[in-house]
DNA sequence: ATCGCGCTACTACAAATGTAGTATGCGTAA
DNA sequence: TTACGCATACTACATTTGTAGTAGCGCGAT
């Protein structure tokens, strides 16, 4: 089940974004879907790529021409969930995240409904 | 209102918190109140807060004896709010995350009532 | 007055990260 | 079938980050 802690840095959390996102894609695929005032260069990019793969996370899929497809091979929510408890950790728990979000008007009362709503929903049907 | 986008490592919010927790500290103080099976050592922690001072995120507030005494130059919501906002801009908005703590058992139906509750309380009385 | 010890200031260095160049090979259009 | 162009594999290097050593100064006990 992989528990290995494969750990991303910023721009490796960038491109497996954009991998999660298209589900496949070539360098110059990730390349192009990054979006910044000066682009990366295409080695640039194919180094992180490289060293993603070094890390399990991300795998080659096909070769179209002399193109190599690269897919994650690790979820989203697992790298989700790492740098959710990292801020957990620091600001001390999910009830002050929650708090904070309000506070700063990142999240309203309707919102925590709707999540409320949801929430329920999904525990009623699935689990 | 200093805009300057100060950036500060893992290491360094570490010994923010610190510093936001104790309202003033030594170098010695803070080596102390760092938790770890292998604690740093005590020059490592000052080059930390000398980077920090350096970057305008603590300033020294006096001495006593021949060792000085550092406070928070800036505030912890800030430095939260823009982890917070790292993060959601990569989980894709306050309700993503706030749901991805319920799914992962993070945060209880219960818990959101009580954020609502206190959030509620506070817009009555302060704001 | 002086000596020791702790603290500061400065320096050093390895590992991680961001960034990119070069060499070379393979596919495809002509 | 050959040359061109894009992709890969490999290498390189600057910056940032984590980690710590050393020199030397000043405070406080004697």
């Amino acid at each position: 089940m992989s528990r290995e802690r494969i750990t991303l840095t910023k721009f490796e959390t960038e491109v497996m974004s954009v991998l999660w996102r298209l589900g496949e894609a070539t360098v110059r695929d990730v390349q192009d879907a990054i979006d910044r005032d000066e682009p990366p260069a295409y080695t640039t990019v194919q180094t992180i790529v490289q060293r993603l793969e070094q890390k399990g996370a991300v795998r080659r899929t096909r070769k179209e021409g002399n193109a190599l497809f690269f897919e994650p091979a690790i979820t989203r929510k697992s790298v989700y969930r790492r740098l959710v408890d990292e801020l957990l950790d620091l600001v001390g728990g999910s009830q002050p995240l929650v708090a904070h979000l309000v506070e700063t008007g990142k999240l309203s009362l309707d919102d925590l409904k709707a999540v409320e709503k949801t929430v329920k929903a999904i525990k009623r049907s699935g689990k």
